[in-house]
DNA sequence: TAATTCACTGAAACCGGTTTCAGTAAAGCC
DNA sequence: GGCTTTACTGAAACCGGTTTCAGTGAATTA
């Protein structure tokens, strides 16, 4: 004989009908309890609710409650890469706040296959989640963002997506190139090259490269017979960066020749090319890459990284979603953190004996 | 006049009622559609309904379908620190497979405050997560699974609980740890040293050190001339780890020292107290670390480095799961994955010239 | 004292699905 | 032809909450 209503099972966890049940009242008179509890209740039968939700450990389902409301208290967070260390970084400073807040995330992870990009949105919309924060390639994504996910608020991440009209963090890129070109010329170094990931679109990609050249070309360095150029790395082709830095060397002569890589990932297959061609970092070769990491001081000489703020940016990133979820408008933002360097062996062109 | 049931705001979602109303059927048919779409349809039927389908672009509110249903197709994973590339590299294998099977991760870092197991674990219940992943200290869980998640499956990752009955996928650790031995000893280092972080009661630290403990034990070790003991190192006490490499090097007086460490942020702490003594890897002291990472190779000579399947890892213990949330009823399983020896620089006693 | 107002509570509808149960028409059987 | 199957479909209840609407008794006002 089920007693449907009881305890029919050692799991089931109570109900919001139980409580009442419990408390000998109705269902809305709990409800009421939960919501608005200054308001509406006499002392006598709001104690009884209490005492009835204590007892049975009673807790409302988000779940219920989504459907209900139409707001469910999750965050979509959908990551290119998770393999990449900064969209971890990201991933930990969102996740942080996004809890203080009450918020719980939805991870999508993309495997840097920027066609499934729509497939996330969609299913993290399916979840009713309350808004993105999207660290992706930005290609397909507008369409299915105005299509599925309407009206909710977005916040993109180091990456900015074409025509899209929403609130941006990210590290100032233009800053922090200039940040590690003026180190590396400081130095000594002449010769720059400038090694990306294949930039086709990716916005922080084209910024960086952008601001690269752009150094290159003011007058103030033109003057001190400085050049600069720039290098798509493939992650298949190790014979291609190799060949791109024997004629970096080459083009240099006589002059330093340094490397400025893109993000981390970048910055080890560097490391990796120079090894192949047995050249010391910083005395053969001077390298400042994006991303620092807590093994940057121990590979070689140390690497001379420019460090983002990631946890800040993905703090920062969640903030902004959840203000907006509280109803803020504003106009999009653009929310730019500075880089800071942190220079070592690898931007020390001559060893000190 | 807003006529409830069209389309209120451009933004809505289609529901199954809209379905029904545009096919001229009842949302039960158009329910029975989506689930037995093999049985119980006048063809006639079925394509209206597939029309309508196809023509609001509907899809069912997995909300909804959660509510009612009681499964959700979410699974909780927890995970102890997101920081430690071990928790991300499972954490990839592990969506990986989840979104395979059409299932959606719902993440919760507990930061290492190992209090916040109990919230996470009533969180993601909360959420009617049909099961759990967990890689967390299990200190307060066993208690709470079985309050909260009542019947939930639960798989384990590298690290087991006290007690607990479940699956449990993770490295063989005895086994690994005797490769980094017999690779130490095989290169000749004689006294060894192993650094764990503070051991206290995480079981792959435990296991990893008294697995140390029981090579050193042996007989065909001893004959050697072979010693061994072990350090917990404090993340906040660099001094005290300078302290025990620099007594460990004494007593090894003729003979060669080297460390096993223990996971992959110890490694780095060895490294950071190598560079402050200014030993040489290799030739001044011998390492062997758990955990094998993009920059092991490039870390001083190359680290050598015992590596986890960790894509494997987080790839079977979703699988494990999903294979359960189908209704497998197994005894609880133990599946271990071997670790893998990459011997590199930091292992070599002698600098070939 | 009768008529209002006020403060509080419960019944019922609803969110978007699934599932049971009952009903209808066509087909099968005698 | 009448009766039972069979095949298909719809109305309604339900999952666990929130919210509207109506109702009750006490307090206030006339």
């Amino acid at each position: 004989m089920p007693a449907k209503s009881t305890s029919k099972n050692a799991a089931a966890r109570a109900t919001i009908a139980d409580v009442a049940r419990a408390a000998g009242v109705s269902k809305a008179t709990v409800s009421r309890f939960l919501n608005h509890r200054d308001t509406l209740l006499s002392k006598d039968i709001a104690t009884r609710v209490e005492v009835a939700i204590a007892g049975l450990a009673y807790s409302p389902s988000p779940m219920a409650q989504a459907l209900k409301r139409g707001r469910s208290r999750l965050i979509g967070l959908v990551v290119a890469d998770v393999t990449n260390p900064f969209s971890v970084a990201v991933l930990r400073g969102a996740e942080k706040a996004c809890q203080q807040a009450g918020y719980l995330l939805m991870l999508f992870n993309l495997g840097n296959d920027g066609q499934r990009e729509k497939e996330a949105i969609e299913t993290l919309t399916a979840y009713q989640v309350e808004g993105f924060i999207l660290n992706t390639l930005g290609r397909d994504a507008t369409a299915s963002i105005e299509a599925a996910g309407h009206g909710k608020p977005v916040v993109l991440v180091d990456r900015r997506h074409q025509g899209m009209q929403s609130d941006f963090v990210s590290l100032d890129n233009a800053g922090a190139v200039r940040l590690g070109v003026d180190h590396l010329v400081a130095a000594g170094y002449r010769e720059l090259l400038f090694v990306s990931e294949p930039i086709k679109e990716v916005s922080s990609r084209e910024e960086r490269a952008r601001a690269f050249r752009n150094c290159m070309a003011e007058s103030d360095y033109a003057c001190d017979g400085l050049h600069g150029s720039t290098f798509e790395a493939v992650a298949d082709d190790p014979d291609g960066l190799d060949e791109a830095l024997r004629s970096l060397r080459a083009r240099a002569g006589q002059r330093l020749a340094g490397v400025v890589s893109s993000n981390a990932v970048v910055t080890l297959r560097v490391v990796a090319a120079l090894a192949r061609l047995g050249w010391r970092l910083g005395t053969d070769m001077g390298l400042v890459g994006f991303d620092e990491t807590e093994w940057s001081p121990y590979v070689g000489p140390g690497l001379s990284t420019i460090a983002q703020p990631t946890d800040e940016l993905g703090r920062i990133a969640a903030d902004c979603l959840i203000e907006r979820l509280k109803g803020v408008t504003l106009p999009p933002r653009q929310i730019l953190l500075s880089g800071r360097l942190v220079p070592r062996g690898s931007s020390v062109p001559f060893t000190q004996a």
